[in-house]
DNA sequence: ACGATAGGCAAGTGATGACTTGCCTATCAA
DNA sequence: TTGATAGGCAAGTCATCACTTGCCTATCGT
């Protein structure tokens, strides 16, 4: 649904998190804490990110897959094509197709 | 800033004022708050909905312009455009909040 | 001048959200 | 098996947010 994208984008960690996303695809949990904290300076804890992926994952703004005990976090940017365009009215000529 | 304009969209209510300025541009206050009311059933009173666009008037979503005693807002789509393409272009990470 | 209209300011309330702490399960390596 | 790694679940705290209520200012029409 589109309220949960917008929400999910509206918490600056989040956002950092998909920053990260798109740097580096695919990686797991620890992977994403360990860069936000040497990264950015982040001092969050496990469970915060834990709970801001999963925030994420049901936005459909990520995809997980589990192999053994690793679980890997995947960019996934369609949520954002399809919302983006709400508000662009089509009178502007570069942008209409 | 990015921060404000993700705060701003994150209410579903503002969204809906967005909608409202994109079929409609320049409302005053009490249009906006009449065609709230009857064409999507919203029961807020006048504050909430002023409120709501002073949110989006300090992100640079709406601006307004005062002739005598009536304020009309605009809707400006120049920020949506800017965060848009975030995370739709894996070359370029954006700077933040 | 008056009353009606259009809007603003500020304190208070209730709900949602971000984050922590503590404990739990599952997988791998020695 | 033992211990270390990777992650999940649940309750609790604290701040932020949406919305209301009440009162105030400014502008217009008559």
């Amino acid at each position: 649904m589109a309220e949960d994208v917008f929400k999910a984008l509206a918490d600056p960690t989040r956002r950092r998190i998909l920053d990260e996303l798109v740097e580096r695809d695919g990686q797991s949990l620890f992977e994403i804490c360990t860069r936000l904290v040497t990264k950015h300076g982040l001092g969050l804890s496990r469970q915060a990110i834990s709970q801001h992926l999963a925030v994420l994952e049901s936005a459909g703004l990520v995809v997980t897959r589990r192999e053994g005990r690793y679980k890997f976090h995947d960019l996934n940017t369609e949520p954002l094509e399809r919302i983006m365009t709400r508000w662009l009215r089509p009178d502007r000529p570069e942008d209409t197709p």
